[in-house]
DNA sequence: TATTGTTATACTCTATAACTATA
DNA sequence: TATAGTTATAGAGTATAACAATA
């Protein structure tokens, strides 16, 4: 019998979906930022300079979603761009003081909100849920490169 | 440091839309159904009839959607809508025999899913993740209910 | 001929608003 | 005055296609 409350795609959906609500209104109250521009900041962040197709790689957005979120917030004066002179096709991304400044307001939030989320679980579940993760996120890509879906550029979800 | 790939609510976000998008081929290539559609059709799998408001409820979907949803599975013949003589305004929806036929062939299909998806996780971490779920959900919503968005209709997520 | 990145356009999905009918 | 449900419309968000520049 399938039960939607127990049934675990299900879960997981509903969970990500409230989770990453309540993240979101962090940083769009705070900021007036969208979801690609969070990204694409958290990604600059964590690895200071590179272009905005291997932006594009780790945050998981569209070529043509990294590009808006670029140039959203290049005219905001919180990213630099900086030709590559040995490549003229790409530029490389990295965040100017604003836009540091903001980061480094928003990623201790971030990983605030993250703290709160699993302090009320058992130290031993804590340590299980990071080896669920990994074990599930595994097998879900197995499962799904069994079709052709290999690999992927953008998002969407749901159920 | 924030680290996207070790920050739980994009863990959380990414893995829910692997194991979403997945599970949606699965049903959208067999018989060509929406994500709405899905879940209208197991809610009523699951309930046996009830209004398209407690569909709505149930299967967290907003009024307009459920309304398209079931108009198209209507037409189908997948579904009877029955007037409330108790109650003109509403009308109870179920699965005529088509439509339970296809939910008979997916549920299982959505069952054996989410086993393939847990089959290689531990007993104890099989154990653990449902506690997980249930603490987190329950922290996140507790999170959430903090600013205003306290009792919400529709879907959307991310990060 | 392939790749980076931009822009215009189209598409999908969901929400808002307005409405009907009923309570 | 409030609720169930429908329909039309508008709005996000994302993808496709076409393009420019460079390799």
């Amino acid at each position: 019998m399938l039960r939607l409350e127990t049934f675990l795609p299900w879960r997981l959906v509903v969970l990500a979906s409230t989770v990453s609500e309540n993240l979101a209104s962090l940083y769009s109250e705070r900021y007036g930022i969208t979801i690609p521009e969070w990204r694409v900041l958290a990604t600059l962040g964590q690895f200071g300079r590179m272009t905005a197709r291997d932006v594009g790689a780790h945050a998981r957005l569209h070529k043509t979603t990294v590009s808006r979120a670029v140039t959203t917030l290049c005219e905001r004066g919180w990213l630099k761009r900086e030709p590559n002179r040995a490549d003229q096709r790409e530029a490389f991304l990295s965040l100017k003081p604003r836009g540091r400044t903001v980061y480094e307001d928003l990623a201790p939030t971030a990983l605030g909100f993250a703290a709160r989320l699993v302090e009320d679980l058992a130290p031993e579940d804590r340590a299980a849920l990071e080896r669920i993760l990994d074990g599930l996120g595994a097998k879900a890509a197995a499962i799904g490169s069994g079709s052709d879906n290999a690999s992927s550029d953008s998002e969407s979800a749901r159920l």
